[in-house]
DNA sequence: TTGAAAGCGTTACCAC
DNA sequence: GTGGTAACGCTTTCAA
């Protein structure tokens, strides 16, 4: 159907070794025979085909992009980036969302290998070492971002969420505030399945480590139950003679606590401060502007992007790849 | 490096043809033999590689999505949706944004014609002549959505956008509004620049059938300017003795307007009613809820995909698909 | 400067 | 049931 570099190679009368010299700008050709196959090729409206160079190549142009899903609005944002850059350069992406499923993401990964994609952007859900070895396995540069990997097995992008959340805490003492909480997801439930907690733990750690750095004692983890029996356990346990406030895993949580503080008439920040992490857009439809902590998204792609890229070309490539942070005031903290 | 079917044969000292009928399930195989292949591949730790499967099958099991952008989550949840309905039909997603370029839009696809994707489905930005043509000159089934294209040259998803705001207004006017006007984005402005605008197109004619068809005379679409521009010249005109509401063409639109009017001092609802279009999830935080026409994404997304592998398997494959939507009451009329 | 042929990994057809 | 081989479209190497 389509036009090959045999069909090119016929209507010129030169062997298609030649028609590639042609085509690919290779040296070791004629300047007029050149002149003749080009014409040749857009006249027969030739197209390269991809899936033959592949395999003559043994290089598909192709990266993966494994990820949870797209509705935390931070990964529409980053996958934009990704596809931008790397189409930059050249490179299609494939798209696979695991849904927070192992299985998926196993499935996927194998995939991608079987499609021999020339490298992996993962956010990693897996963490286990039968996990690492099997990523190991499929020999195929791999960075990892949002959650990490064992220890430096894979390059990692990130935000140092640990000292960031320190660095919350402190922002929170310096505006007088003495009783800080922290509201996480149930960080050892998912550990139990098998669930990538990094980036959940790190945050945790750094509030635990802010508390104790600034001597406070009070370290309150709402970690267990539904966000509803987390809060109501938590104002049960209050009565706001201390300036309170809770700092939040991230903006989606903040934003969920508040609505709910703010339906049991709580008012926001007068008798409770919030501060959340992200900076998700979201925050702009909140009143009051949730206090956060923002990193450049369009930054990590780029790192990682980068990244990734120099991962293909030599052999080795590991690290930590940090980036910058700021706390951003907002409304629900006085 | 990788296991071939060639290094299994020689491991079993069978022909590759023998294995490949082992590997595949096709009959006319000793069933001794296949178990000893079958064996032999998980020994040597074989895994398919799909390139050299769409070279020899003419199926690359790939499908492209060519896509505006991630940032309206209408979009994400979508392809969310797309990528999960392939996947299970064992077909893998490229993903292309195009960022309303429409060089960026004709490049992709042309991209994608050269991997030999099987399918297509498209978010059309162009709408010319010379661009329809040169979408059917890929030869590759596309099914659009969102924007229709020429006289249904391609099968289209959507919903029935005009008589959705036909409807709109009827349900405005039954709540007592008399005085409704229409926000929109620059309609003749973007077909200059070269942009398919049938959505806007549509919504923008509901809304004119919708007053003419109630016996409304005052039509006033907001058109022109920037936003700012375009709601400073509203209010200038308005003294709200008549029951006023704004209709906007999609609920980011609706979310901007009424925080601008709210900054200017005007309460929503009580001096003016807002509705918007596409129930987004950014819609559960604002207050007032702001009222919308809803549909359901995921039914778009699976009608999408089963309508792309109708026409995938069969040549011929045409006609409009128009989902279901509902009208969602809010705070933001009264 | 050009041609011929092997090779990439798989499928499919035709003999045996 | 099985083996051999051409074919898919392209790249690359070796000879001429």
């Amino acid at each position: 159907m389509a036009t090959t570099i045999k069909d090119i190679a016929e209507y010129c009368r030169v062997s298609v070794g030649t028609v590639d010299r042609a085509l690919n700008g290779r040296t070791g050709i004629n300047e007029k025979t050149k002149q003749r196959i080009l014409e040749a090729a857009q006249l027969l409206n030739y197209h390269p085909n991809y899936i033959g160079q592949s395999l003559a190549r043994g290089k598909t142009m192709t990266i993966g992009v494994v990820c949870f899903d797209l509705y935390n609005n931070f990964f529409p944002e980053l996958i934009d980036n990704i596809e931008r850059l790397a189409k930059e350069r050249g490179y299609f992406i494939y798209l696979i969302l695991t849904h927070r499923d192992f299985r998926l993401e196993e499935d996927g990964l194998k995939y991608l290998h079987e499609r021999l994609v020339d490298g992996i952007i993962l956010f990693p859900i897996g963490f286990s070492k039968g996990y690492i070895e099997f990523l190991h396995s499929l020999h195929i540069p791999i960075v990892t971002i949002y959650n990490k990997l064992g220890e430096n097995d894979f390059p990692f992008v990130g935000v140092d969420d640990r000292q960031a959340m320190e660095d919350a805490v402190k922002y929170l003492v310096d505006k007088g505030y003495t009783d800080i909480a922290y509201l996480t997801p149930d960080i050892t439930g998912q550990e139990k399945e098998g669930l990538n907690t990094y980036t959940l733990r790190q945050r945790a750690q750094g509030y635990q480590d802010g508390m104790r750095r600034v001597g406070l004692k009070g370290i309150q983890t709402l970690e267990k139950g539904s966000m509803e029996e987390r809060l109501e356990r938590y104002l049960k346990e209050h009565d706001f003679r201390e300036k309170s406030a809770i700092l939040c895993l991230c903006d989606s949580y903040a934003i969920k606590a508040m609505k709910y503080l703010q339906q049991r008439g709580i008012r926001v920040p007068e008798q409770i401060g919030i501060m959340g992490y992200d900076d998700i857009e979201q925050l702009n439809y909140v009143v009051p502007r949730i206090a956060t902590i923002k990193y450049s998204v369009p930054r990590m792609g780029k790192v990682a992007v980068d990244l990734l890229f120099r991962c293909m070309e030599k052999e080795e490539c590991r690290g930590e790849y940090l980036l910058d942070y700021t706390i951003i005031d907002g409304g629900s903290l006085e």
